[in-house]
DNA sequence: GCGAATAGTTGTGTTCATACAACTATTGTA
DNA sequence: TACAATAGTTGTATGAACACAACTATTCGC
């Protein structure tokens, strides 16, 4: 359904080229993430984010873009079941930091081992030389992001 | 949440990139595409896939991963909304064919025109070079694709 | 100290997505 | 012809997502 907008500049045609390619595969990735955790997608997003570091429930509804009341729920879900736990935030009595348990820790990282998200078979047969470009078009692209 | 995936080959890596960087837009691409239809996004996809061609209720359920009684009840919607009609098959009488009236088919041109999917800024910044290099990987992965 | 703003919680209602059971109609085949 | 498989429909149940309204507790600015 994507690569078919056909937008202005040459980038942007390529640019929709790539998001073809990547949503393609998105839909299967999903599934699996679901099937390993047992988790909702969007619940097992909430704990992958949470494993650089403790954030509070504000934090959580901005990244999800949903809205406090709908963020509470989450964490309670996840709280519930033992993959999160909500613990004081030290300058300000108002908000909680939501950090993984060893149980939520443990899963995050099951969940990387076990739903590899590898490249497609007809990207693994890129020359050297290739993947070499891209990935420098690529870091480019992201170090100039937001 | 992507790119975080840490997978074997060089080629996994930066594959992993490219999702991250497709990834972080596609929320708000989605909401776009919510609010110009005013359809439910999977609704919108169904039209979108239609524009080709018309398709079978099966087809359309494999597309979508999702279910024969699933896809009766969203092809239901949209017929209701004059959006897609159902066609008698020509070669087979169990069949029916869904395809886009003519209301259909000017949403969804409104769709390509309004919500364009155009590149990050970054994106446009990249030189011809790189551009083209770009075009000529991704064109190359997508034609061994399937 | 008082009022406004912030952080989070609880509860309600709606829409969507998903999965399954049971059914009709048609086609293909032993 | 009878039986199995295919295509689609109807109904039901459940879980998720999303958006509000109303509330408590805490903090900040005046």
């Amino acid at each position: 359904m994507i690569g078919r907008t056909p937008s202005g500049s040459e980038a942007d045609r390529i640019w929709q080229m790539m998001v073809a390619l990547v949503w393609e595969t998105r839909g299967e990735w999903r599934r699996k993430v679901i099937d390993v955790t047992g988790l909702p997608f969007s619940r097992a997003r909430i704990l992958w984010r949470l494993l650089d570091e403790p954030k509070t429930l504000t934090q959580i509804a901005y990244i999800t873009s949903s809205d406090a009341p709908a963020t509470t729920v989450a964490i309670n879900d996840l709280e519930n079941r033992g993959l999160v736990e909500r613990n004081p935030h030290p300058d300000n009595r108002r908000t909680k930091l939501v950090s993984l348990t060893s149980a939520g820790k443990e899963l995050v990282e099951l969940l990387q081992r076990t739903v590899r998200d590898d490249a497609p078979p007809a990207f693994q047969h890129l020359s050297k030389t290739d993947l070499a470009h891209l990935r420098r078009i690529l870091a480019r692209v992201s170090s100039h992001e937001g």
